[in-house]
DNA sequence: ATCTTATATATGCAAGTTGCATATATAAGA
DNA sequence: TCTTATATATGCAACTTGCATATATAAGAT
């Protein structure tokens, strides 16, 4: 937990608080874009919860704000859809533009794992590790 | 790259412009202050340098606010050393609340590189991976 | 008929983080 | 005396985050 800590649980090491970059939403709504053809932000949302480490939901409006954001940056494009029932639905789509950031990411994230790893086996051998009071990870669930 | 996106290097798929919590110095600085037994921000700026995946240095500014934080919320402490020569030190050394907090931290980059692993391999499967156009990261130097 | 719930999108706001610039002081070397 | 290296620290604008709230539609329950 960075900077906002974890307001709910406490103390223990949570993911809660992280924050959505901590979660992949960008890369992840990309990369749900890409395989599904289309989407929209509560279908999303759903999707996003079964892709991410931490065992908070993403924040509803921090997602429909990260979507706006997309749309501005040029990676993904929408169009209101009133075609089913119910209430009037954004549909998003990936463009060309937002699959090349998309292979942005996995090199990026690629890059992050590899220096991950290695601090935590740097942290292993100099004995750090042995078990952390306060114990379990939320995100661990 | 997230939210703040890099404004030096325009739109490759660089790491700049993640933020400190990307360049995991929190976690970094505890394990240091562990190893190392006691050090000050000057020196810490240099050790994170080696141990970061980022090609921006950690901005020092943000590094004293971090330690300051740390040092609020009782995971380090400092205490100035004036006995060298040149302008004095703040010098920091972990507590146990600190040691506790990196052990939490290892639990939690375990969760993540596990999920981001799972992340890539999906996408790979995906087949969104082939050449990354505006090629190299600038973190993987 | 009315109430509640689920679906669906969106903004307001306070608190926090970031990058960049800047201020400060000490000492070594040119 | 000037520049550079060491060393700490704050100001500020821009941005992100979590939480609360506002909105509208429709299905199902009472």
């Amino acid at each position: 937990m960075p900077q906002g800590r974890c307001r709910r649980h406490g103390n223990g090491p949570c993911s809660c608080g992280m924050g959505n970059i901590y979660r992949f939403v960008e890369p992840v709504v990309l990369f749900l874009l890409k395989t599904k053809g289309h989407s929209h932000g509560y279908e999303l949302a759903g999707d996003l919860a079964e892709c991410t480490l931490t065992d908070s939901s993403v924040d509803l409006g921090g997602l429909y704000r990260i979507l706006q954001r997309l749309e501005g940056e040029g990676f993904v494009v929408s169009e209101w859809d009133t075609s089913g029932a119910g209430a009037a639905r954004r549909m998003y789509a990936i463009t060309p533009a937002g699959e090349n950031r998309l292979r942005q990411w996995v090199t990026v994230l690629g890059n992050m794992t590899r220096s991950m790893n290695a601090f935590l086996e740097r942290a292993k051998e100099s004995g750090v590790v042995p078990l952390a009071e306060g114990g379990s990870d939320h995100a661990a669930r």
